[in-house]
DNA sequence: GTAATAATTCGTCATGTGGCGAAATGTAAA
DNA sequence: TTTACATTTCGCCACATGACGAATTATTAC
């Protein structure tokens, strides 16, 4: 990933060109998130979150680890492609205040403050 | 288009995620050029350039004018969106040294060379 | 072990998108 | 005016993509 390829660009283009992967990424802002977390959030069905996630990673926007049973992601720390980190500054930077990511940010807290730390079956039935 | 939505936002990313489109920018890096320039470089049909280049235009990525019956278009000057500009120095420098990049701009050249400041029909016929 | 659960993969469907040629538009040359 | 030409718009087709549910995988709980 860590070539400035036409075809890397592309993969990081191709990931950002949708309003839910968006929203994802706008998610992971300042915390790493659960997949049911995300799937509380977005109201999408998991086999598509899910897609979305593998879209994002391989194009280098997220990391992910496995903890148990699930999965946890995050936006990319210092070790990832110059490409994706400069593309997430942009994102975040466009998107400063708009009304659907506050919305989000706000279900998200919600989301969060139910049982932190816990189950993401009870955080999802807030 | 100066309002860093999610709407706008997705406008630009769009229009970014198609991989003629990035060539069209990276040929407009720096000089306005001929639509028929354009496609003799990409040789896609005409109505398929021009489209993209109103794709290109209602992400706020590239200015045209009239002269004549030719159009020739530029990237945005200083009056441009800030999501705009940001967007096209990203990809600029995401894109530093790529093949397809580098061949086109060969193509370009020859284009060019051709016969500069005059008929596009002329320069399509290098 | 068996059951339950989080996530992913797979198959399918509806819609979006990129490509072209034909027709339309607008301008310059004859 | 008539013709030629650059570009755009329109209609169509093939393929890509996003959505879902069902089936699969992997891990924990019983």
């Amino acid at each position: 990933m860590s070539n400035s390829s036409l075809k890397t660009t592309m993969l990081i283009t191709k990931a950002l060109a949708d309003r839910q992967r968006i929203r994802i990424l706008m998610l992971l802002r300042d915390r790493e998130l659960c997949v049911c977390q995300i799937i509380a959030v977005l109201a999408l069905a998991p086999s598509t979150v899910s897609k979305h996630l593998s879209i994002l990673g391989a194009a280098g926007l997220v990391e992910h680890r496995r903890e148990g049973r699930w999965a946890y992601y995050r936006l990319p720390g210092g070790s990832a492609d110059a490409a994706s980190r400069s593309a997430l500054q942009w994102i975040e930077a466009s998107l400063g205040r708009d009304k659907t990511i506050e919305i989000d940010d706000r279900k998200l807290a919600k989301v969060l403050a139910c049982d932190p730390e816990v189950l993401c079956r009870q955080q999802r039935r807030c």
